[in-house]
DNA sequence: GCTTATGATCGTATTTTTACGATAAAGGAC
DNA sequence: GTCCTTTATCGTAAAAATACGATCATAAGC
């Protein structure tokens, strides 16, 4: 009668876990193509990205949100409006990561 | 007073949408810590990854049949249980996607 | 045949994500 | 100062993902 308690958990070390996020970052159609295009377009202000996606402005700076958040693409305020370009310190470690995995 | 009906829509190719699929499932804990499981497990069957992971185990095989939709792994039926493993083709096209991308 | 073991699928509750309009904040033109 | 432009955030409705127990299906052992 001797029952251990076994605390499940997930075992992921931090890298798996930013990978993860990336990962998730990207798992979208409207997010996969911001990326794309802001490798196509280095520079670019919201507004552009809004022109090319099918959706409103407060759902592209959302998407953009979750993009920065997973430091995929940093935002910087030039004027009234915010230049958004993709982190290529973060991409090549993604791009690392990923050859890395399995 | 010309209106241009410009129909948005995402506008990403077919590969875009496969990667973007493997990425989404890659998005999750669960799925991560099986993939990297089945890396270092090759062979193993429903319930190794079951008591490995903090979830139920109709959970687990819904995870299971994420990464199958995506490519990721195969499962083969072994008698009264199913056998996993990585679809390394799958992956080494991942991989290089991931690494031609942005 | 009956029983056990294994795992997929069903039905459903909960949580999270997605999307949008409305509003707020901040900078430039005047 | 007042507008106008730009974009982030708020509040919320709808959709999707997640998780679980229960059930079903299949195969092996007897």
């Amino acid at each position: 009668m001797d029952i251990t308690h076994e605390v499940k958990s997930y075992d992921l070390t931090t890298d798996e876990l930013r990978l993860m996020q990336m990962m998730k970052a990207l798992g979208h159609p409207a997010r996969m193509q911001i990326v794309r295009y802001l490798s196509e377009n280095p520079q670019c202000i919201t507004g552009d990205i809004v022109d090319v996606l099918p959706l409103a402005q407060a759902t592209v700076s959302q998407h953009l949100k979750v993009l920065r958040d997973a430091g995929l693409v940093c935002g910087t305020i030039e004027g009234p409006a915010t230049c958004y370009c993709l982190c290529e310190q973060t991409v090549a470690w993604f791009k690392q990561q990923v050859g890395d995995l399995f």
